[in-house]
RNA sequence: GGUCGCUUAGCUCAGCUGGGAGAGCAUCUGCCUUACAAGCAGAGGGUCAUAGGUUCGAGCCCUAUAGCGACCACCA
């Protein structure tokens, strides 16, 4: 024994790596295929190729194995499917980095294919490492089914889909205003644009009308697109301006002549009611511009430079230009006044660059249809947000989505399967390039340039790693639909919404049926934990410091769903807390088993050789357990690890071990046994209980202590049973404890010293049994030599203290001890609390109302508290 | 402008369908009691943001207000 792992310390350095290189050699993480056990599947949301583990992950990846381990455990036939993410844009501004860092190049000095080959040996190095890090917390998904966005399989996917969806006239090209990034160069979607706040200036520009002295004056924050202006517009009911609609201007500095319309998106109360439409610039004036026919005059390029519109502009950027116009406004003396201006601009997602909106032929995916059955299934219920309330921000996005445009100026990503004709421009979708154009029967057919946008291949992942297009894999006819979803609320739009109308459009069939939300991992300060700060937690060095156990409870312990996470470092220090109490208390389990061959199993105990405090264990264990299970049903994992942790520590540690070691010292050799089996059966069943958050430490103590072949991690789950229903035995001990507590409480106020043992006398009618049977313990935790029953208080000194309770009554006889005041306050204070207790039932239950109204049970509850109280108050009365 | 969330002990947060306010850390007091000092035993600390309302009964439900936060919209 010596030489046994559990006597040393709690070392996790020493047992999580290899741990879990067994389970994954062992084949554990892959699903039973057991076709008469229920499925339950989970897709993991695919972190990027090359990124690096960081605590969002880490949430996202412990929140999963729990759900996973925990469905393993019960049986079901478990799938977790990992897989990482090509994350076009992301990738591409990292690769052109090295490039320019480490080559001196940039895109335009190679070929797209050259290219290529750097993003490919990009991910090859750093893809992976990420996974390696989802395995040091413990992830227990089934790597070998790991995909990756841009792998032949999933590639495959994303060809088939966009050909269903073209021919099916949901993908389409088109012109139209996009929001294009002048630092990426490439478009974005309206998800990826982020406002932000921006100081600025408004500008009040004349505008002459034409043939009279008069002038109306517009407001503009970017002066430079005034070049390009068609049109002003006034709201239609705008008394001051109802009679120069449809009357022209003069553009300044241009000299054109424009029309005066009205249009009622024109905020009569904003700036000076009069609006310039500049149609090629602007997401307004492009519809305003749709509507009232108005021509588009570009002023700037993709690239920010200024077209030759007017000469001696061209070339520079808008920022220069904009001064110059403004300069020569106030020469011409069209400026009427600048002011200090504060307004939201659009950024781009990942470089947060100013988005220009420009016009743009580009592939977009009509959403209009596919959102309807979307909407459809959340209105439902049949996929189901937790928590609810994330379900409005969904239905806001979904009932009010706009086209997606999905095609990107990018190279890493899936080339669009496009080809047109070179002599007549015919286009073709198709999965591979055309021999020859349909419609001219060229052989010269070139690839349309762009890739599709990242989440294009995400949205069909939760089908496409099961398999699909190939309808008929075992997988896919398995587990799809999956069960949960689990990620973070911030990319509801992104990745859940489309992965939602996919699945609808492409299986017929939800992709999951709930979607659980968790938070983001804040700073502990609440900040947004980010590189620029500088203030992001390792996950990694969490584990080197700690261990990944400890990492994962810290991360669980009492969060709720869907609020973020402010992560406090103190938390670790409970969590690796918690893994030592119970490495200790199995060293002490281990300790006590030495020398016994075969220890009997619980159910082979004959019910009535149980002591008060084994039921009383084994019941609040059985009552754990359902809540567990209830808790974590309802993917309450905070509160699920509370109670264990409760339990653990409060109930089985404070109370059960310290209870029960008289009798494993003891000359009792029957009454040792069973004290043995129900400490056994305790810990096993917590160490099953904890494992999903804890599999680490839970398994390296299962496989040390019983040393069987089962592993922990597809051991059963543990269940309720009746047969450990022991309502009385609880009560009992419950009260036995109270009484101990006040013993102690008795004592620390007197600063007795433990050494200092007393006499205990037990006055009851009632609990004789209780009390007999549990004098070994009461012994030890009252620090007493010797107990007395008796039946009245006959000779107990009126000198003695006391702890009363009702049915219950200890005296100690403390002589020299006792400070006969002191105990005379106490017993006073006593008094009062009691008589408030029966005041407030008193008054319930003389309340008509409460009477009435109140469900029974609650009555009999506060009538067996009064009788309770008064009896209290008759034993303190009469000590005074 | 719209929607949503938060406000509970000094700090960070739990609190299930309404039925006597909890945890961790911090503070204070005793203990090296042979599983554990990363521990044990105790103590103090809360008009549950404010004001109304519903109810026999409100931290929890409703209304309003304030502060903080998030998201959506984008008024040039």
């Amino acid at each position: 024994m010596s030489n046994h792992k559990l006597m040393d310390k709690y070392e996790p350095k020493k047992f999580e790596e290899n741990l879990y290189k067994k389970w994954e050699e062992n084949g554990y993480f892959k699903p039973s295929m057991n076709k008469e056990k229920e499925s339950f599947c989970i897709v993991m949301p695919p972190p990027n190729v090359t990124g690096k583990l960081h605590m969002g992950h880490a949430l996202d990846g412990t929140m999963q194995d729990i759900l996973i381990r925990y469905k393993r455990m019960c049986g079901y036939n478990t799938l977790w499917v990992p897989g990482t993410d090509h994350s076009a844009i992301a990738t591409e501004v990292k690769v052109v980095e090295k490039m320019k860092k480490e080559e001196g190049l940039s895109k335009s000095d190679i070929t797209r294919e050259q290219f290529l080959e750097r993003a490919w040996a990009w991910t090859k190095e750093y893809g992976g490492t990420i996974q390696n890090q989802q395995r040091r917390i413990g992830c227990s998904c089934d790597w070998e089914r790991s995909r990756f966005t841009m792998d032949d399989g999933l590639s495959e996917a994303v060809l088939e889909q966009f050909i269903n969806l073209y021919n099916k006239g949901l993908i389409y090209k088109g012109t139209k205003m996009i929001n294009w990034c002048p630092s990426c160069h490439t478009t974005i979607s309206d998800a990826e644009v982020e406002f932000e706040e921006e100081n600025s200036h408004l500008w009040h520009i004349k505008y002459q009308i034409k043939g009279e002295d008069k002038f109306l004056v517009v407001a503009t924050t970017r002066p430079e697109t005034m070049l390009g202006d068609t049109a002003v517009a006034v709201h239609p009911d705008d008394e001051r301006y109802k009679d120069i609609i449809g009357k022209t201007c003069i553009l300044p500095i241009m000299n054109k002549e424009i029309p005066i319309i009205a249009d009622d998106f024109v905020e009569k109360d904003f700036g000076t009611g009069c609006v310039k439409i500049t149609p090629a610039h602007d997401m307004n004036d492009y519809q305003a511009g749709l509507r009232h026919n108005l021509d588009i005059v570009e002023v700037f390029d993709d690239k920010s430079i200024m077209n030759d519109l007017v000469p001696e502009y061209k070339g520079l950027t808008t920022f220069e230009a904009r001064k110059l116009i403004v300069k020569k406004l106030e020469e011409l003396n069209l400026l009427v006044k600048t002011e200090e201006y504060t307004h939201n601009v659009g950024k781009c997602y990942r470089c947060h660059n100013t988005i220009e909106p420009r016009i743009s032929e580009q592939w977009f995916v009509k959403m209009k249809e596919l959102a309807e059955p979307a909407i459809k299934a959340v209105k439902q219920d049949d996929i189901k947000f937790v928590p609810k309330r994330y379900e409005k921000i969904y239905f806001n996005w979904m009932e009010n989505i706009q086209d997606w445009c999905i095609s990107r100026q990018l190279w890493w990503g899936h080339r669009i399967p496009a080809y047109y004709c070179n002599k007549c421009g015919h286009l073709h979708v198709a999965k591979t390039r055309p021999e020859k154009c349909k419609k001219c029967g060229s052989n010269e057919l070139r690839q349309d340039e762009d890739t599709l946008d990242t989440w294009f291949s995400s949205a069909l992942w939760p089908f496409s790693t099961l398999g699909w297009p190939n309808i008929n894999s075992e997988d896919l006819k398995t587990f799809y639909p999956t069960n949960v979803l689990v990620t973070g609320y911030d990319i509801i739009f992104f990745w859940v919404a489309r992965m939602i109308f996919s699945g609808f459009e492409s299986m017929k069939q939800k992709p999951f049926s709930d979607i659980l939300i968790h938070g983001i991992v804040r700073d502990s300060q609440g900040r947004k934990m980010s590189k620029s700060l500088g203030n992001g937690i390792d996950p990694l060095e969490i584990i080197e410091k700690y261990s990944a156990d400890a990492l994962r409870f810290s991360l669980i312990i009492g969060i709720s769903p869907g609020n973020d996470i402010k992560y406090m470092p103190e938390k670790l220090d409970q969590a690796s807390n918690f893994a030592n109490k119970l490495w200790n208390a199995a060293k002490f389990v281990l300790m006590n088993l030495e020398g016994i061959k075969k220890l009997p199993k619980i159910e082979d105990v004959n019910i009535d050789k149980l002591e008060y405090e084994d039921k009383w264990i084994l019941s609040k264990l059985n009552n754990l357990i359902k809540e567990v299970r209830e808790n974590l049903d309802k993917y309450d994992l905070g509160v699920a690890s509370q109670k264990i942790y409760d339990f653990i520590w409060n109930e089985f540690c404070d109370w059960y071990i310290e209870i029960v070691k008289t009798r494993l010292y003891g000359e009792n050799n029957e009454s040792k046994l069973i004290a043995q089996v129900v400490l056994n059966t305790v810990l096993m069943n917590s160490l099953k209980l904890l494992h999903p958050i804890m599999p680490f430490i839970t398994d390296e103590i299962y496989q040390e202590l019983y040393n069987i072949d089962e592993n922990i991690m597809i051991s059963a789950f543990p269940e309720y049973t009746t047969k450990f229903e022991f309502i009385n035995e609880e009560k009992y001990i419950e009260k036995l404890k109270d009484i101990i507590v006040g013993i102690r409480n008795l004592r620390a106020n007197l600063n007795v010293h433990p050494s200092k043992k007393s006499e205990l006398i037990f006055v009851t009618n009632y609990a004789k049994d209780l009390i007999k049977s549990s004098e070994g313990f009461l012994k030890k935790l009252g620090y007493s030599e010797k107990i007395t029953i008796q039946d009245n208080k006959k000779g107990i000194s009126q000198n003695a203290m006391s702890v009363l309770t009702d049915g219950i009554e200890v005296y100690i006889p403390f002589e020299d001890l006792v400070d006969v005041e002191e105990e005379h306050k106490r017993l006073e204070e006593e008094k009062k609390k009691v008589l408030a207790e029966i005041e407030r039932a008193t008054k319930m239950l003389s309340n008509p109302g409460f009477i009435n109204k109140a469900p029974e049970a609650k009555i009999n509850e506060e009538k067996e508290k009064l009788v309770k109280y008064k009896e209290m108050l008759k034993s303190i009365e009469e000590r005074l």
